[in-house]
Formats: structure tokens, C-alpha cells, sequence
RNA sequence: GGCGCGGUAGCUCAGCUGGUCAGAGCGCUCGACUCAUAAUCGAGAGGUCGGGAGUUCAAGUCUCCCCCACGCCA
């Protein structure tokens, strides 16, 4: 049995995530989990909300509400979405909580005492009715070069210019609307990740077994121009960590908060601490390699958009804490799964514009296993896919409607009508059965070899190649037509084909797990080990073991429902939460 | 403008270090079957692998140039 640590990328509190962020890696994250605790490993199941910074603030206010407040509910809609698409966290954890507050000062503490965080003056824009420093983003003004009027502190939208906020003609404050503002002095710790360059670099490099688009999104930016930068990890904000060195106050950084970049992956380990303080486990064990996690197997689910934190800071973060050489040492990450972006109807899915379909409204339209099989099986591994409703229509119709869900049916309906609904005892297997059994045998062990290796599609596409393996072997030996002359024999094909309906919905639990639920109760067992032997495990409902025929696992979508929902969803929502 | 990832059958996509690599699923056509959610199973048609040049005995698979889409950055 290993152990195996397994996060995915924290989603942002600040609103309702659409499609691409839940396939780009929750859920693919969720299929891992869900397979490596089938096969028996100790699986620890980490995913959090990432609270902290300026969007949570303005959008807080936006609802009328104060951040924290705010925070909490927002944390509870996305909990509630999680567990509508059945993501198995072993902890749903939040980047605000007392832990990570802790654990952040904790980590700025060692790399300060490591000799890697600098103190950096500089200068920045004050608003005095906001009551706030800006960030360049939250000041407009005209455009100096071109003269649009809703240019912004960081780069004009319109002619694309890089800018400072000074370089604004007639600037105000982007939140209030303020023309108030000034220019204040104001100092910020810097980590300083150029020192941990090759310390870095030497890490990426003896990752050969990652995917191309991990590496060289890494390789990019630690190599690109002047290099990897030194990294500012402080801001000048209320809703936040307060910086601290540990447990000692920061001489001259009160009233500053660490940068949300900065606390949240460490929320990776301080959701498992929460997890621990919920229920008595052992969080170091997790993380901590000089406390039992140096057999931990970590592996890290996210968008392509997440790979430079995760491929560099976070680990120049971790690095940086374990130089001290104190015998403290955290565990870096063992394997990162990226994944491209799913478009949708030939754009991009977009929280901002509110394009695409979001998470809450998938599931008042359909049941999450719909999505979860679609989603998965066209999970955007080396290039970015597309969804068009055509596509997701006839996907989830034809696998999970006519090749599982019919295969459940026709065989359930056939043994209620001739044999009554038990399963058959007469009969023995033959050559066609046996076959069966091999041939499953061999894709069996291919799927679990791609789950393993965390190829998404070729696992989708394996379990399918299962499914209709099924639909094969009845149509082959037509227990229909055995029945009138040899009804011994077509008893025997039954059985075994009840088992099948059995093995799939094990087999098929990561992916779909409702309707493997509703397998596993219609065939009345609660048995649902792996099947490390085929041939034994479709024996394991016995003769005159009771079943029930179970009511349709999937209903189609209509042509109807499919031409209401694109014209419901091709405009946009309302982007705010 | 720079960089990155792509451009393979109507659609969505596989094709690792060059030599059964021209594939899968869907769609389409034809056939079989009738237990089943008008489901299933089989067969077939469909692509000069974005364009051009080059390296090689051999190139979707390597090199160079160009075109197109997307993304990131400046």
C-alpha cells in the first residue's frame, strides 16, 4: 500500500468556476483519488479556496458585504459544488484559515532566517478616500500614447502599451472613482528566488517523467530574459496574512498582509493540518519528509495557467525553508499533471465575461456524472479541446445511455423475464465465455496502467472499449436465441453478464460514481473490490443471488434539450457572484 | 513584435526515441440481430498527416522557411 498526497489547484473565492477550471483540475484530480484509493492506497485528498487578495476585497464590497463574511459563504457555495460533482476531498480546506495564517509566517520566518527575503522600498499609489493602496491594475486614466480614457496602471487595453500609474493622465482610483490619490513611499519583502535559481533549475531538469507542457512552461521562465525574478510577497492590504517572522512581529511591516500568491499553496499543507485538527489524523506525516512523509508520492492537479507557481515558487518557497538545514524538511512536489484550456463553441470559457457554462448552472441541468464522463473523457491533455453541445450530446448518449446504460438494462430485463431476478445457477462457461474473460483480463490491466499514468483519455476510452466488450459477448452468444434450444447454456451467459453489470460499476466508480452506486445497489452487493482477478470477480455474485432491475442509469438528452441549452448558454452571465 | 502550444479522415482526438503510422470514437452507408433506453454487433467509404524546401535507404515523426488558430509576455 503507498501513500499518495494528491492536490489540486485552489479555486478563487471570488466567484462561481465554469467548466474549464473543473476539468483543467478537480476533477481529473478526483479520478486519481478515487482509483488509487480502489486499489487500496492511503490516499490523502487535499483542495482548498483561495481567499486572500484585492478581486475578494472588491468583490466582497461589491455584494455589500465585509470580506470575511463574504469569504465564508462563497467557501460554502463552492464546497456545495464540490460535493454536487462528487469531489472526494479529504478536505476542502481554506487559504484564511488560523492554519495557514500560521503556517505562512511560519515559512516567511525560515526563508527570512535563511537569508532570502530583502526589504525593498518603493514607491506606490495611495488612494485617500479608498482609504488604500492601489495596485497598478485598480487605476485608470487616459492613456498618455493613445488617449483612451479607461486605460489602467499596468498597460493601456487599448493600444496595448505597458505603463506605470504615473504615466496616467488625469488617473483615479478604479474602485471609487477617486481622483484623490497620491504617491506614497512604502516597503515590501522580496523573496529572493535568483538566489534558488539553480537550485531550481537542477530540480525541473531531473523531472524527465513530467509532461512537456509542465517543463517548458518552467523552463521558460526560469531561463527566459534576465531569468527567474525576485518575487515581492507582501502587499499593502486588510484581507490577508499579516506578515510576521514566525511568531515575532516584522519590524516595519505592520499593517502589511503576505501576497495571496505567496499563502496560497502553502494552504495545500495547511488544509491538511485543518484536516488533522478536524479529525485527529497526522498532517506532518503528509508533508513533513523528516516525520514519515519521505514515502509520500505527492502529485499536484492544475491548469496550464498554474504551472509557474508551482513549478517555481511554491517549490523556491520550500526550498528556501528546508536550506536552513535545521532537520525541519517539507516535501516537494513528486509529479505535476497540467492541463491545456477546454474552449467552448470556439472561444474561451471565461469567468470575467461570464462565457461558457459555470459550474452550478451543469449541475441544474444535468446529473454530475454526465459531465464528469464528458468532461474527463475529453479532458484537454496535450492540447486545448473544444466542447460544442453536438459533441457532449452525442458523447454522453451514445457511451453512457446506449453502450453502459443499455448493457445494464437489456441484461437485467432479460434474466427478469426468463429467469426471474436472481441470478441463473445452470450452465457452465464455455470458449466464448472464456475468451470474454481473458480479453477482459488484458483491458482491465491496460486501464489500470493509464489511470496509473494519469492519462485521462486513454483510461476514458479503455473503460469504454470494457463497456462494449460487454455488448459483444451478447451479441455473439445471443442468449436469446440459446434459451429455445440449450437454456442450461444461456443461464450460464446470464450469470456471467450480471457479474459484467457488477465489475463495470467498479471499474466505472472513478469516473461516473453515482451510477455506479446505482449499479452496485440494483445488483444488490455492496462487494466492490478491485478485480486484481478478473475471472474471480465475475463469479462473485453467486447463483440465486437476488438483483433488482434498476430504473434507466442515463436518460438522453434530447435534440430539444440540446438547442434549449446552447441558446441558454450562448450569451453571457452576469460575471459577478 | 518575442516566446509557447497546436494545425492528422465531416466532428473530437491518438500517433514515444524516424522504418506495419496512416489510426480510434462519433457521424455516414450497407448488413446482421431483436434481449434492451428506435438500443446492440459486424463490414465499408472518407485523409497526398497546414504549405514549401531539405537531411535520410526511409519523415505526420528530424531541420529550415512560410501560412493559420490559440495562449503568454513585452
Amino acid at each position: 500500500m503507498a501513500r499518495i498526497l494528491i492536490t489540486s489547484a485552489i479555486p478563487y473565492i471570488n466567484g462561481i468556476k465554469h467548466l474549464g477550471n473543473l476539468v483543467g483540475s478537480q476533477l481529473p484530480a478526483d479520478l486519481y483519488a478515487r482509483f488509487m484509493r480502489a486499489r487500496g492506497h492511503d490516499v490523502m485528498f487535499i483542495c482548498a479556496t483561495d481567499e486572500h487578495g484585492t478581486p475578494a476585497e472588491l468583490a466582497a464590497a461589491k455584494a455589500g458585504k465585509p470580506v470575511d463574511e463574504f469569504c465564508a459563504e462563497m467557501h460554502k457555495v463552492q464546497s456545495g459544488i464540490a460535493d454536487g460533482f462528487r469531489l472526494s476531498f479529504d478536505h476542502f480546506g481554506r487559504s484564511s484559515s488560523a492554519q495557514n495564517h500560521a503556517l505562512t509566517q511560519h515559512f516567511a520566518g525560515r526563508l527570512n532566517r535563511a537569508g532570502l527575503i530583502e526589504e525593498v522600498s518603493e514607491k506606490q499609489v495611495y488612494s485617500n478616500t479608498d482609504g488604500r493602496f492601489l495596485p497598478d491594475r485598480y487605476i485608470e486614466g487616459t492613456c498618455p500614447n493613445c488617449g483612451y480614457d479607461k486605460a489602467r496602471g499596468d498597460q493601456c487595453e487599448n493600444c496595448t502599451k505597458q505603463l506605470d500609474p504615473t504615466d496616467l493622465i488625469d488617473p483615479r482610483s478604479a474602485i471609487s472613482g477617486s481622483t484623490d490619490l497620491e504617491v506614497r513611499e512604502t516597503k515590501h519583502l522580496y523573496l529572493k528566488q535568483s538566489d534558488l535559481k539553480d537550485q531550481l533549475s537542477d530540480w525541473i531538469d531531473s523531472k524527465s517523467d513530467w509532461p512537456i507542457l509542465t517543463t517548458s512552461i518552467a523552463k521558460k521562465w526560469l531561463h527566459d530574459g534576465d531569468g527567474l525574478q525576485d518575487r515581492g510577497i507582501t502587499r499593502d492590504l486588510n484581507w490577508g496574512v499579516p506578515v510576521k517572522d514566525g511568531e515575532k512581529d516584522w519590524p516595519g511591516m505592520e499593517g502589511k498582509v503576505f501576497y495571496v500568491w505567496f499563502d496560497a499553496p502553502i494552504e495545500y499543507i495547511a488544509a491538511t493540518h485543518e484536516w488533522a485538527d478536524a479529525s485527529g489524523g497526522d498532517w506532518q506525516s503528509w508533508w513533513r519528509t523528516d516525520k514519515g512523509a519521505d514515502t509520500v508520492r505527492y502529485v499536484q492537479f492544475m491548469g496550464k495557467d498554474n504551472v509557474p507557481f508551482h513549478t517555481l515558487s511554491f517549490p523556491a518557497t520550500i526550498i528556501g525553508a528546508n536550506s536552513l538545514n535545521d532537520g525541519e524538511q517539507w516535501k516537494l512536489v513528486d509529479y505535476i499533471k497540467s492541463f491545456n484550456y477546454l474552449n467552448y463553441d470556439g472561444g474561451q470559457f471565461s469567468t470575467s465575461q461570464g462565457r461558457g457554462i459555470f459550474q452550478d448552472q451543469a449541475l441544474e441541468i444535468l446529473p454530475a456524472d454526465y459531465w464528469r464522463w464528458w468532461l474527463l473523457s475529453h479532458a484537454p491533455e496535450s492540447s486545448d479541446s473544444e466542447f460544442t453541445w453536438e459533441n457532449f450530446q452525442s458523447g454522453v448518449n451514445k457511451d453512457l445511455a446506449d453502450v453502459l446504460g443499455n448493457f445494464v438494462s437489456r441484461v437485467t430485463k432479460f434474466c427478469r423475464s426468463k429467469f426471474g431476478e436472481a441470478v441463473p445457477d445452470a450452465g457452465a462457461f464455455g470458449d466464448a465465455e472464456h475468451a470474454l474473460i481473458t480479453d477482459l483480463t488484458a483491458r482491465v490491466r491496460a486501464y489500470e496502467g493509464y489511470m496509473e499514468a494519469m492519462e485521462v483519455r486513454k483510461s476514458a476510452a479503455e473503460l469504454r472499449a470494457i463497456w462494449v466488450a460487454g455488448n459483444e459477448y451478447l451479441q455473439t452468444v445471443a442468449p436469446w436465441s440459446t434459451i429455445k434450444e440449450n437454456p442450461d447454456m444461456a443461464a450460464a451467459q446470464i450469470r456471467l453478464a450480471l457479474n459484467l453489470i457488477r465489475l463495470y460499476a467498479i471499474l466505472s466508480a472513478p469516473f461516473i460514481p453515482d451510477a455506479s452506486k446505482s449499479m452496485l445497489a440494483s445488483m444488490k452487493t455492496t462487494d466492490d473490490a478491485w478485480p486484481d482477478d478478473v475471472a474471480a470477480s465475475l463469479s462473485a455474485l453467486p447463483p440465486g443471488h437476488v438483483f433488482e432491475v434498476p430504473d434507466v442509469l442515463f436518460a438522453k438528452i434530447s435534440d430539444e434539450d440540446r438547442e434549449d441549452w446552447q441558446a441558454r448558454f450562448a450569451g453571457t452571465r452576469d460575471a459577478a457572484q
